[in-house]
DNA sequence: ACATGAGTTGCAGAGTTCTTCAAGTTGTGT
DNA sequence: ACACAACTTGAAGAACTCTGCAACTCATGT
């Protein structure tokens, strides 16, 4: 066997990893989306958007097709979305329980989570 | 509530995409492990784990408490295990689907995500 | 043929993450 | 008190990712 799982499961998240790639999938995962689309809704510059979906399409997680003047991208693996949904759960449990200090149920609220996302 | 969701998960999925991370995460969700038993089932230096750990400790995904001479660390999100299972059939579903497919049927089936994957 | 809108690609600098080394802490046994 | 095992921390260089710019392709309208 070639590459051991764990391996390609890290690089699964990795290209997860990145809000404009998390804000691709869950606008892909409602319904297809031409690129200029994407753009209106994602506030980032075209090229980068782009580059963007250059990764999701390397890892095959959605499929680009032309349409007369614009390329329109979709889901190729419907199950992301229960794995966004998964997350967004972990996530919110998280929150809720998150001590920044250390392994001590019933300390403080944490906030290591919301801190470390909002300090970017 | 300052940050945007997509950013938070964004932040949680980079938080899994590490291999030793995951493999972490793994062993963890069976049972709770010692640094040093971690170690034995995980090929990396006692300072990279220890690395490692602490990442999953800023995000509260384990929590670690010492018992005489170890240190003891636990998943403090079970639902993660869950996670994994679904990202693990995303992935083989992927694997199917792949792109510069040099599948061959009979063998270990696609190797383009996998091939990615060893390439780092 | 030309201009224009829609996307993509290559590239370089900035910014992050990874790995390892050396040094430090904490608890146990002698 | 000392040595030793079990871990953690800080720091630094290598490796990688991200972003925006400029240049390019491709299809449509004039």
């Amino acid at each position: 066997m070639g590459v051991p799982l764990y391996q390609a499961k890290a690089e699964f998240f990795k290209t997860l990893g990145h809000p404009a790639r998390i804000r691709i999938l869950e606008l892909l995962s409602e319904r297809d989306h031409a690129v200029h689309e994407l753009l209106e809704k994602i506030a980032i510059e075209p090229s980068n958007l782009s580059q963007q979906l250059a990764v999701l399409r390397r890892t095959s997680l959605v499929v680009s097709h032309r349409h007369g003047g614009e390329v329109i991208y979709s889901v190729s693996v419907p199950e992301v979305r229960d794995l966004l949904v998964a997350a967004r759960q972990i996530l919110t449990g998280l929150i809720n329980i998150a001590p920044d200090t250390e392994a001590r149920p019933g300390e403080g609220p944490g906030t290591a989570v919301k801190a470390r996302a909002a300090a970017r």
